[in-house]
DNA sequence: CGTCATGTGTCCTAAACACTACACACTCTC
DNA sequence: GAGAGTGTGTAGTGTTTAGGACACATGACG
């Protein structure tokens, strides 16, 4: 839950030391929120924002939007609607991959990338 | 959204008609919730129920849960929680088979039962 | 005929979610 | 030493979620 905060906080920082234009205030400018809420946020004294302010924020600083997501507890409402689509395929499928090792899914991506079907 | 109400609805009267313990208020009763609600849930006059819910109607009424939860536009929690822990592989891993035809998927479900990592 | 069960209408609500508004203290920098 | 910019504290707000309470009319049935 914190993670969030320490996360982006750590991601804001580091682009900072670069480029002054990365303070919280200038951020949370261009991501269009008040620069309170990104404090608090930060410093995880709120939930997580919205999946639509996460993803802003993530490409804001430059972050994978699906990871940023991860940890504030969400899944991106994309890959929400493809699961909908076709709930017994995929919840099989995810199930079935929950303890496989990250190389296994991999090997499966490239398989599927490759287009075999 | 009203095809959560009308699907629920539809199993539960093709239960009833052999079995009158599947009438509305001894549904509700079992799956704890008022009878009002229920009603209001089969015609669509509210959002379909929280996760939870569902899941206890989808097996009182004999379906599948993830079936249910995606035509009241969920995903069960715990698919979201494989995919939250690693992110970057799922996401991509479902982008790539969003337009995947059911067969090619099929085949990859079997592939990891089969399990050959 | 009484009563039991059925489905439904109306009203209400307690939390959770997702933020905004504004004031404040500190720092730097010109 | 004035102004601009920085991060933070407090308080409050609109919306959505997820239902519960209770009364009512209708119908079945013994």
């Amino acid at each position: 839950m914190t993670q969030f905060g320490t996360f982006v906080h750590a991601a804001r920082r580091s682009l900072q030391a670069g480029d002054r234009r990365y303070s919280l205030r200038q951020v949370a400018k261009r991501i269009s929120v008040e620069p309170s809420y990104l404090s608090k946020i930060e410093r995880g004294q709120v939930a997580p924002p919205s999946e639509a302010a996460t993803v802003r924020l993530a490409m804001e600083l430059d972050q994978d939007p699906d990871v940023l997501l991860a940890l504030g507890g969400k899944v991106s409402s994309d890959l929400q609607e493809v699961i909908r689509k076709r709930p017994r395929l995929f919840a099989q499928l995810i199930r079935e991959l929950r303890d496989a090792p990250d190389h296994a899914v991999l090997r499966i991506v490239r398989e599927v990338r490759d287009g075999d079907w």
